[in-house]
DNA sequence: ACGACTTTGTGCGCGCGTTCACAAACGCCT
DNA sequence: AGGCGTTTGTGAACGCGCGCACAAAGTCGT
């Protein structure tokens, strides 16, 4: 497995990894597809990214073997994802690639537009409203929301950014919005807490706090500071092998003749300390 | 564990978990501490977060009760990641807060300041750079790079955006630096070849592409829209507990009275399909 | 100084996820 | 039509990580 890239980790696990969902009922097999393991819904995402390119590229079948290369997976695993979700290859041939990209598309809720809002309106969250991604796989931001008057009224990629208050006009509902959580770690709980109460079910939280929800409230976490931690901790790693707890390889001198950039690096007061997550 | 927090994912996988990092050699026990579980390696940052915000209350000593209540994890799993670091508790009392936080700081390398380049400055890039998390943790970005025109040569938060030929300029040599990969999917294997060609040890992935990387190079990635995916699966799942596949829970209508963001959402026209990430 | 209480460190069992290996199923060629 | 090669689907073994429960170890009170 060494050298190969992989899902988080996370691990995800990262991640993976170590999912907190609630693990729902237990295991009927009605129809004929059941409980789908934690992790293999994990790596659904990137089977169908592997599927629309193959689809893109004009393949009409693909086999197990090709989709986890592409995947950058094992084919035994593949498979065996694959089985929890029913038998739609064919023995001797493969899997049909418009079939399999329905099908996954379908679990993943990708046929009905999902509706997300953006908490937190402010370097981050700016960001996340202007990707791209998100729309192309099948979600739609109706919502942007901050607290700080300086961004309320902003309209950022043609939204308006609205006052919290607003939060119950359109998440609440029958069909709950995803919640993208990019405030200051300090505000991360009670709105949170706030985004519950108005009827939020799901929740993606990018600042690197510990959220208490209440059962049936689903959280994942993107943690950015701690994927560099981890990072540095095999670099560590790989630089100290005998020593205790020497120069981990870049301390001060040798910052590299740059010439521009050696100037301020970073300059905090541009943003107050921990303004966006 | 339902209604509760949990990383990555590790992701988890990571989430998260299920790092694909090299597993080095075999497990030798030298001085004390030896291999450390990638799955503990993942929980740590959440500790040193805890600690920090315990040293700032003004806590001398936590017990693994209290401790594992602040990073959201079990007190016996948190006890047992602490013993692979070594015997830093005293028996009846506790953990003294700065010597363990001193420690774990060591161990993520967080004593020396990492150095860290930014490749692909928009929309995410630009957040990123910006993202005062980093500096807070020990990391110090010296150097952001983009090969559009049109963004090299700005200056984005006090460091001038320079080509992706000078890399070796900064990434190279001795301590080799950190590097986050934001540029689009499909640049995204080329651009890394060039970051490993110049020394990069390790690339944390924001592009949703699966990287292949030499042995000893460690990836790690953040896949913003699997995030959101995954949710939707478990949101689709509570939504739907009998059918095969009705209606997500957002079709079509019902998109809430929001009244001023009823007008065009997601002008894709402001950047093009996939320009970052 | 000694006993009682508190808390760490860890040995053990369990469940999940991954991997191997193979039988069943399907297409194709003769 | 029938055999042959190919590929799926899965049973079983393996390994990792988690949680329980307890002994070791230290502190505090008397």
């Amino acid at each position: 497995m060494p050298g190969l890239t992989a899902v988080d980790e996370d691990d995800v696990s990262s991640a993976r990894r170590d999912g907190a969902h609630a693990a729902e009922g237990a295991g009927r097999h009605l129809g004929g597809a059941a409980v789908v393991p934690e992790a293999t819904v994990a790596r659904l995402p990137q089977y169908l990214r592997a599927l629309t390119a193959l689809a893109e590229a004009g393949s009409r079948t693909v086999s197990s073997e090709a989709l986890a290369e592409a995947a950058g997976v094992g084919s035994a695993k593949l498979r065996k994802d694959l089985s929890h979700l029913g038998s739609y290859g064919t023995r001797g041939v493969g899997y049909d690639v418009a079939e399999l990209q329905r099908h996954i598309a379908d679990r993943l809720g990708q046929a009905g537009s999902w509706r997300v809002v953006i908490v937190g309106v402010g370097n981050l969250g700016h960001a996340l409203a202007g990707y791209s991604g998100f729309a192309s796989r099948g979600f739609t931001v109706v919502g942007l929301f901050d607290d700080d008057p300086a961004v309320v009224g902003q309209v950022v990629v043609g939204l308006r950014v609205r006052p919290l208050d607003e939060l119950a006009e359109v998440v609440g509902g029958p069909g709950s919005a995803i919640a993208v959580l990019a405030v200051p770690a300090q505000h991360a709980q009670a709105v949170c807490d706030r985004l519950v109460a108005a009827g939020t079910r799901s929740v993606l939280n990018f600042a690197p706090t510990v959220l208490r929800v209440p059962d049936g409230v689903d959280v994942r976490k993107v943690d950015l500071a701690s994927e560099l931690q981890i990072l540095a901790f095999h670099a560590q790693r790989r630089a100290a092998p005998a020593a205790a707890a020497p120069a981990p390889g870049a301390a001060a001198p040798a910052r590299g003749a740059t010439g521009a950039s050696a100037g301020p690096l970073l300059p905090h007061a541009l943003r107050r300390v921990e303004e966006v997550v």
